[in-house]
DNA sequence: TGGGTGACCATAG
DNA sequence: ACTATGGCCACCC
């Protein structure tokens, strides 16, 4: 693999930082989207930011659950990140959370919004 | 400078 | 319920 990986400008190091910060306060066995994490950093369709954002998560130095960040329908569309093609859905199926054709089941109940469990952050 | 792309999302028909 | 479209912002030719 070049050495291509993803380069960080000293411009979004912060905003990166805050995506994994964020991520790292997900609670075992829960999970939450893209988009909830997009607003609750403020951006409004940024989205597609915190999914690049992730693409950086592997390379940090402290462990970002990315497996718990999913799309808004709970499915596993970043899967294909993982070393593994089953890597994310095995480490979510250890939280017991039950995943079923790259979709997790039940979504709803195992959904975290940071910006309301961290409201008063 | 400009066009294509992306681990997304909301809206419209 | 499903597809199409636009918006978003940073990156890479």
């Amino acid at each position: 693999m070049p050495d291509n990986s993803i380069k960080i400008s000293e411009k979004n190091k912060d905003y990166f930082d805050s995506v994994f910060q964020v991520v790292r306060l997900i609670p075992k066995g829960r999970a939450t989207s893209y988009g909830a994490i997009s607003n609750y950093l403020g951006t409004k369709s940024g989205a597609r930011m915190v999914g690049w954002a992730m693409n950086a998560s592997h390379s940090q130095k402290e462990y970002v659950p990315a497996h718990r960040v999913v799309n808004r329908n709970g499915m596993l569309t970043g899967k294909h990140h993982f070393p593994s093609p089953t890597a994310m859905q095995e480490a979510l199926e250890s939280e017991e959370i039950l995943v079923k054709d790259d979709k997790i089941q039940n979504f709803k109940a195992v959904y975290w919004d940071p910006s309301e469990e961290l409201k008063f952050d």
